[in-house]
DNA sequence: TGTTTGCTACGAAATCATTCGTAGATAGGT
DNA sequence: ACCTATCTACGAATGATTTCGTAGCAAACA
C-alpha cells in the first residue's frame, strides 16, 4: 500500500512522536500548514481503513499508530519511485542525488561514509571483487 | 512542472527514441501494457498544453519532442520525492538504496565509482579531508 | 468520385485525493 | 439536569488523473 503525500505527512508525525490522537497530529500539522481538524480526522480514518494505521479505541479519543516502520515505508516508496522515474537504475538515481546543488557537503560526506561501510571498507583496488 | 506517472511513461519513450508521433509512442507503450490510441493522444495533448512537450505540425501527424531533458526531469522529481518521502535527507535516501536487495552488486560498484569521482577521485585514506 | 483509413480535437465518465461542513454522541463542569 | 466542548462518523464538493468514445477532417485508394 503506497501512502499519498498527505498520508506521508501524518506518518512522519507518528514516526517522530509515536502514537498520537487526531487532535495531537492535527496540532503538529497545523504548525506546518493550514489544515482543518476534520481533514486530518478523515485522512486518518481512511488510512486506518487502508491498514496504514492501527488504533486503540479505549479512550474517548482514539489513539493511532503507524502500521509500518519508517524504513519499510521508505523502501516501498523508493522501489516505486526508482521504477517510474529512473526505470530501475539505482546508480542513475544516486548520480542525480550527487549532482543536486541542494545536497550539502556534510550530506555528501555522510553518504560516502555509508557507502564505504556497506561496501565493506576495503581499498579501492579491491572494490572490483564486488562485481563477481 | 512535475510529470505524472503516465506522463513519465511517454517521456521515457521520447527520451529513448527521440521525436515521435502519437502512433509511434502508442505502439511502444502497447508493448508494455494495454492502452488505447486516443488515451495516448489525449495524454500527449495535455502534456503539450502543460509545456512538457513541443510539437511540429507540419506533417499530417504531429511530431512530439520532450521539452525537458531526462536529467532535468529527474532532478525535479528527485527534489520532490526527497522532500515528501525522506524529509530532505539525501543521505537517508542513499542508505535506503544501499539496503535494497534489488540493487545488484554491479550497481553498487558503479555507485561507488561515481561517488569517488564526484568527490575528487582521491584514495580512501584521504577521504576524511572532506569532512573539514 | 465515393469509400476507406488514419489523424486530431473534444467531451465525458470513472476513479482517487483532498478538503471541510454538519450531525450525533459523550463527557465535564456548573 | 443542562450547557458547552470535544470527539467520531458521514456525506459531499472540488480538482486532478486516466481512460476512451465519437465526430470531423483530409489523404489515399478503387
Amino acid at each position: 500500500m503506497r501512502p499519498t503525500d498527505s498520508e506521508l505527512e501524518i506518518l512522519h508525525v507518528l514516526w517522530k512522536h509515536g502514537p498520537r490522537t487526531v487532535r495531537q497530529v492535527n496540532d503538529e500539522l497545523s504548525q506546518q500548514r493550514e489544515i482543518g481538524y476534520t481533514t486530518t480526522l478523515k485522512l486518518m480514518q481512511i488510512m486506518y481503513e487502508k491498514g496504514l494505521l492501527t488504533r486503540s479505541e479505549e479512550a474517548k479519543s482514539h489513539v493511532y499508530t503507524a502500521a509500518l516502520s519508517e524504513q519499510e515505508a521508505q523502501q516501498s516508496l523508493l522501489d516505486r519511485f526508482l521504477e517510474t522515474a529512473f526505470k530501475g537504475s539505482a546508480s542513475q538515481l544516486v548520480m542525480q542525488v550527487l549532482g543536486r546543488h541542494k545536497t550539502s557537503a556534510d550530506e555528501l560526506d555522510e553518504i560516502k561514509r555509508l557507502l564505504n561501510n556497506r561496501v565493506g571498507g576495503q581499498k579501492d583496488d579491491e572494490s572490483n571483487e564486488l562485481a563477481q
